[in-house]
RNA sequence: GGUCCCUUCGUCUAUCGGUUAGGACGCCAGGUUUUCAACCUGGAAAGAGGGGUUCAAUUCCCCUAGGGACUGCCA
């Protein structure tokens, strides 16, 4: 959905169009302003900023009068089957190798008989398709056809009177003047009768294009994997939003995923054509190293009420963020750097290096630590041990940090308040 | 069952009949840096399978296999 969304967005913004949150929200049953609410949030979170919103629950009026044009065209006809009863339908059809196609059986029912059963239940009304092939060229996918017999007559307004998301959404769509429709590949069948519903409207059939589906990272269907990858789990994660735009914006085209710096940036290099038709693997965890560098980026300004909310002080804080900056991932990870800063890390002495770190440590300089006592340190504990190179400088780094990896020790030891050594 | 789309390095992809099949990310190896990282250079790595058409097929056609989607009084 997201990178539905942002596909929207870019194209908007590349062309000066104007860029619509529309919620789809016929059914009251369903339709919760906190879900709303979430989404609006989730947008805002990516940046995405709409132009306007638009409510489908606000123009039930001008559904009914779509739907009466259908009608008077003869392009509109009343159903009476129960959904027991097409599913029935249905299950006969598959058992006798036939697709599981509305039999438009309504279409044969006599003006008694019609009287007869609206007395007894509400109807459905269905949009009757006209049998030809439909064809129409997508923006990603080429050139696309359909037999419109080989899907059923779309239901348009529900028993209950409920308009369905197909009318509504291309009723929007021809009024709002949609240029571009582009949403994800499983619509293609319903872009099929929508081009049918759309010139029975009088309406300009918009550009469709049709983006292919991310998968796991085994191709199995995203959905499955969902429950941890909605953009609330991503956020908390500490998935920073511009990486996260970054990769939707480019995975699955031709072009190099790279961190930029906004979407608008993103929105300048977009180009649908670039894109593949082909289901397109999504791992999760590409995102920590974008994440990682767009994190190293930040500036000392942005990180300061950070820093000073985990305990660092504010003489230090603008050198702790530059060394550490560059060795964490997500945004919380500061705190791991500033723990050992201020608390000193349990030593990683090798059995082999035991000896020569006890050296070292007799020649630590005292208090208060410069950018120069690394290496005079190191200097020192050189000439008294002749190590040299990675075998003086790793197990120092390990007795001081207890890890292998981390910042640049001449810029990390003035910033120890603490040594456990 | 029917319909639509798809299948090139591990991943995302380029190639619009003739290429040493290119790039990016990742990976591996060197180099550089008195540490970590970064960086530089190099390397390994691909046309699902089978038939055609053609002087020539990754490219066009057919079949098979595999993947995705749709097949709702959901969106």
């Amino acid at each position: 959905n997201l990178r539905t969304a942002l596909f929207n967005y870019m194209i908007a913004r590349k062309s000066g169009g104007t860029f619509i949150l529309r919620l789809d929200d016929t059914d009251p049953l369903r339709s919760k302003q906190e879900y709303a609410d979430g989404i609006m949030q989730d947008l805002e979170w990516l940046g995405l900023t709409w132009d306007r919103v638009e409510r489908q629950s606000a123009r039930l009026d001008r559904y009914t009068q779509a739907a009466d044009e259908l009608r008077a065209a003869g392009r509109f006809y009343e159903c009476f089957e129960t959904p027991v009863e097409l599913d029935l339908k249905r299950k006969k059809q598959l058992n006798m190798g036939k697709p599981p196609v509305y039999d438009r059986s309504a279409l044969n029912l006599s003006a008694a008989e019609v009287a007869a059963l609206r007395a007894d239940r509400a109807g459905h009304w269905r949009f009757k398709l006209d049998l030809e092939r439909i064809e129409w060229t997508d923006g990603i996918l080429g050139d696309l056809s359909l037999d419109a017999a080989s899907v059923s007559d779309p239901v348009l307004i529900k028993g209950d009177g409920q308009f369905l998301y197909t009318l509504a959404s291309v009723c929007d769509d021809v009024d709002y003047g949609i240029t571009h429709v582009v949403r994800g590949s499983d619509h293609v069948t319903n872009t099929a009768t929508q081009i049918q519903i759309i010139k029975a409207l009088g309406g300009k059939v918009p550009t469709f294009a049709h983006h292919s589906l991310l998968t796991g990272p085994k191709g199995e269907a995203l959905s499955k994997r969902l429950g941890t990858l909605a953009l609330r789990d991503l956020r908390e994660r500490g998935v920073e939003p511009m990486a996260l735009l970054s990769q939707m914006a480019r995975l699955g085209s031709s072009d190099p995923v790279e961190l930029r710096g906004s979407v608008d940036e993103l929105a300048d290099n977009f180009d649908l054509s670039k894109f593949g038709s082909a289901p397109t693997k999504f791992d999760v965890e590409d995102l920590m190293p974008l994440t990682a560098k767009y994190v190293g980026a930040l500036s000392f300004d942005t990180m300061k009420d950070a820093l000073s909310d985990i305990g660092v002080p504010e003489a230090i804080a603008d050198d702790f963020w530059s060394v550490a900056r560059e060795n964490i991932t997500i945004r919380a990870d500061v705190s791991k750097w500033w723990d050992l800063c201020r608390d000193g890390a349990v030593p990683l002495i090798d059995d082999e290096d035991a000896e020569f770190v006890a050296t070292a440590k007799t020649l630590l300089p005292a208090g208060p630590w410069t950018n120069d006592t690394w290496g005079e340190w190191t200097a020192a504990v050189k000439q008294a041990t002749g190590r040299k190179g990675r075998g003086l400088f790793m197990p120092l780094r390990k007795a001081l940090t207890g890890q292998t990896h981390g910042p640049d020790m001449s810029k990390l030891m003035p910033l120890l308040q603490t040594v456990q050594l």
